[in-house]
DNA sequence: GACACGATGGGCT
DNA sequence: GCCCATCGTGTCT
């Protein structure tokens, strides 16, 4: 059922380069009530004081598990109501973080249809808020190893096309970077897709 | 303390 | 496409 656990490793990386490889693998959630699984489709990348739309450009007493360890879950409230969650990525001391914005469910969809109060499957974990809550993911999981806990990333990968990117949802367009990575298809939340980079001079990594 | 504001999503037009 | 709920967080006084 489970290939295995990414390690820490895997996330000891440039935030860019993990999110990048981060497409396609497969996300773990286990609870007293059951196993969840997703295929992630579309992630964002989101690194530090270099990153002005990034929560880790100021380091605040909320923002600072990115510049924690790698591997840690980072799970944050917005709205009031929606909850994103996010892999802390970099060396311990550097800040970075994917933000998880959609899975193709696998496993569990009863599970996650109950959570979401939805049964379409293509609504079950498209966008952060919508992921978050069909995995049962909420503040109490900040702070999560994804090397030991009830959440982590399979040693897995199945793309089934190429990882494309774009720049990033819900931040201004001028101001941002396209540091989206996506796989196009009925599970990403594509609603507003942006078009692919038109500066592609700030397409690379920074730091 | 007070206050403005979201890395959103559901409902309605 | 437009509206807006809802509350933790950060910033300012």
């Amino acid at each position: 059922m489970s290939p295995g656990r990414l390690p820490p490793e895997f996330f000891e990386r440039p935030t860019l380069q993990v999110a990048e490889s981060l497409v396609g693998h497969t996300l773990y959630r286990q609870t007293p009530e059951g196993l969840v699984a997703g295929r992630l489709v579309e992630v964002e990348a989101y690194c530090g004081p270099a990153d002005p739309n990034s929560h880790a450009f100021r380091r605040t007493p909320r923002s600072a598990i990115m510049y924690g360890p790698p591997g840690i879950l980072y799970v944050y409230l917005t709205y009031g109501m929606h909850h994103c969650s996010n892999i802390v990525c970099e060396a311990d001391g550097t800040a970075g973080a994917v933000l998880m914005r959609a899975v193709e469910p696998l496993e569990g969809l009863e599970l996650m249809a109950a959570r979401r109060g939805v049964t379409d499957p293509k609504l079950l974990a498209k966008g952060p808020g919508r992921l978050c809550r069909a995995f049962g993911l909420s503040r109490e999981d900040n702070g999560t190893d994804l090397a030991s806990g009830g959440v982590w990333v399979g040693r897995d990968r199945r793309l089934e096309g190429l990882v494309r990117t774009s720049y990033r949802i819900g931040v201004d367009a001028t101001t941002d970077f396209p540091w989206r990575f996506y796989e196009p298809g009925p599970w990403t939340s594509g609603r507003k897709n942006p078009p692919s980079p038109a500066r592609p001079e700030l397409d690379a990594p920074i730091g």
